[in-house]
DNA sequence: TATTGTATACTCAAATTTGACTATAAGGTC
DNA sequence: GACCTTATAGTCAAATTTGAGTATACAATA
């Protein structure tokens, strides 16, 4: 997706790859979509490499330097090809980690599992707080546009199919622990 | 994720890398965890090379060899360390393709984007369907622990939830379609 | 004015993932 | 028994991501 978020960005306006950065941040983007700086600089030089987007100018500001790039034509065919695909595709996300975790709950203590589940409780509620504050932030410099806001009450009910599915999980962990076969290390 | 994976399978008894990708299978973890066979063998090197796993033998069938591995003590331990995180971390995970797309949808008109995303309907029903078929072909072979149920029924409830996603998105696009904007290529 | 902290703007090695490719064995069919 | 398909068991280069590190500018405080 990292391309597909640096190309749609930059059909805006020309920007750097710091820009592209506070812009995510600013949008509360940066709270689902999971791309580092590193990966933005990248895509760009890649793109930059391919036609997709150019160099459009260097700032200086004394000693320091700031690279902006610009999208081309080619960028923007790219970008809808990206984008039709990314809306076909079967965006379905699961909790992989926790997923995991689950395959292998045999292996630990019932009352551990509960604890590192509620402890995962926690900071569910501390990120969907901060979620709450950041869309709050974001009316204040503008309206949200009705598909927008849809993606948000998702998120929120992203959140609330996870809190079901931890509470569901330490009540059964409670009622019924499951074998615990091989806690030491005796192989 | 992919070592919590492949130690969490080689507690079980050891494996060669590709017994690993054949238990996924069976399972039907691949369809939510996202291994590819290269990462597996990756995993393993790695971690022979740190001491979580050893090469435990190598059968011969033919002319054609298959490396065995098992767990150590160390990877136990290492094991037990990653499933307590995994268990403590926040695992919502987002559908970011589709977030990503829908933060620039005033790119494409409105129609073209509602039979991309009927598209996306499409084959997350086919997926829904399928997963429904593995589940039941998994019962047959023993109970499922009620913890792995829970999983399951997660795993429907994600699909719902995007469904429902999709078609608010649809029927906001239908009523309310946004900015036509840039739909040329005139920069 | 010296220093301390914070925002700006990246760089880069290491780790991991991707996905295309290789090569042998086993099983069926004409 | 020659041929074709599928299953077994990986390899490997290229792409991407990660995360720690670098270096300058600006602002405030002591």
């Amino acid at each position: 997706m990292t391309r597909l978020m640096v190309l749609g960005l930059l059909t805006h306006k020309p920007m750097s790859g710091y820009e592209i950065q506070q812009v995510l941040q600013m949008t509360q983007s940066d709270k689902w979509a999971g791309i580092l700086p590193g990966s933005i600089y990248h895509a760009l030089k890649k793109m930059e490499g391919e036609g997709l987007v150019r160099l459009e100018s260097v700032e200086h500001t004394g000693n320091r330097a700031k690279a902006i790039y610009r999208i081309t034509d080619r960028g923007r065919e790219e970008f809808r090809k990206l984008l039709t695909e990314a809306l076909k595709q079967s965006s379905v996300a699961f909790p992989t980690a926790l997923y995991t975790a689950v395959s292998f709950l045999e292996a630990l203590p019932a009352e551990e599992t509960i604890a590192a589940l509620e402890e995962q409780k926690r900071r569910i509620e501390a990120d969907y707080e901060a979620m709450k504050a950041g869309e709050k932030e974001k009316e204040k410099y503008g309206p949200v546009p009705p598909h927008v806001r849809l993606v948000f009450r998702n998120m929120y009910e992203q959140f609330e199919l996870q809190m079901k599915l931890l509470n569901e999980l330490q009540a059964v962990l409670a009622e019924n622990p499951p074998n615990p076969q091989t806690w030491g290390f005796e192989s």
